[in-house]
DNA sequence: CAAATTCTGGAACGAACATTACATATCGAT
DNA sequence: ATCGATATGTAATGTTCGTTCCAGAATTTG
């Protein structure tokens, strides 16, 4: 064996993502990810090859936690389905309190990634991970809506796949309004109007 | 008297946007901006001064002009006010068809700079334009809703406030859900949805 | 304790970038 | 037709970027 690593693997991933949600990943220059995880350039490039890989890492841990509590929430089937959903959303907004609070970068990675990547072919593979785990979020989305419009509890003027587009679109909508400085009584409200839309 | 220019401020401005909107401000490199311009490098310095006062303009005039848009639609008095929030939101699903059909690149300059910009103090100046421009744009949303409230005609429960930053949302959403690749059927689900949310 | 292996810090590299300088071309006015 | 003034094309500049190289430090295994 030899020298182990000086540093947590995951609480690198986790610094560098706050960094490229800041600043976006071209603007995230390897001095500033270097200064905001604590690495030398040698250490970031020697465990993660290069920016771009990082930058793959980051964006796959972040998507996979952040699909992973979506299907915690919404795979509790004791709850009504429009509870589940109310349950998802406030969530968001909470925690985009919580960053204002603590000072940490406001928005999503996914969404920034979206408005920043979408038509560079250079990064198409970062896009497909965000493409798949849309996918993945609109299926959770549009099964769990189902079973609310089977039970009458969810409206029935727009298809199940149409209402996880919307409630998917909503959030995006309530993190980049987020991310435009807007206080968090107001992204209530916009929770509320989005909840509204849903009921039968 | 001297040489006039030999392009319209007006089409460079145009080209610029798309390219802006395209790839972002980090990511449009001056040579690219050249080539979509038509222009070269001292042309556009020359007229422009650098490529931040060049985005700036975009910036401006994209929001002057979507803003204006607003205005028109929304000061229809003689519609509902729903029927006109109904168009606003339909006319942004048909423009970003319109963009895939001509092969434009899709999303919301607005949009995009708040996810590039939002926390980079360097382009604060930028961003304090976007701000005007949404609260303007969210003033437009509340005076029209409240009149709506009035009528009886929108629901009142949430503040006219409130659903302005919520249909606000929605239109951002809609644009990265657009930029994410969907398809124009679902962006139209996406729009009957955000509007059952006002109804009474 | 020594050897093997890997990590780490700092300097250095080539490429790409935004921007500028300069010579030349082009036009309006006289 | 010529002059003044500005636009334009090309080449160059300084800087910043991502990345690599190398020497030395650190830690486990034998």
């Amino acid at each position: 064996m030899a020298r182990p690593l000086g540093f947590r693997r995951d609480r690198v991933v986790e610094a560098a993502t706050r960094t490229f949600l800041q600043h976006g990943l071209h603007a995230a220059s390897a001095e500033e990810l270097c200064r905001a995880t604590g690495l030398g350039r040698s250490s970031l490039y020697n465990s993660f090859g290069s920016k771009d890989a990082l930058f793959d890492e980051c964006l796959g841990t972040y998507l996979d936690q952040t699909l992973e509590r979506t299907e915690t929430i919404l795979g509790d089937t004791a709850r009504p389905v429009r509870d589940r959903i109310a349950i998802l959303l406030r969530r968001i907004a909470v925690e985009e309190a919580e960053r204002v609070a603590a000072g940490e970068p406001r928005g999503c990675l996914a969404v920034n990634t979206v408005a920043e990547l979408a038509d560079d072919p250079e990064y198409a593979g970062s896009m497909r991970r965000v493409d798949e785990d849309t996918a993945a979020r609109l299926r959770l989305l549009a099964d769990a809506l189902r079973v609310g419009q089977a039970a009458g509890e969810v409206t029935d003027a727009v298809s199940a796949e149409g209402l996880a587009a919307f409630v998917n679109a909503a959030i995006a909508g309530l993190r980049i309004t987020s991310q435009g400085g807007t206080a968090a009584g107001r992204l209530d409200d916009i929770v509320v109007a989005t909840l509204r839309a849903l009921a039968p």
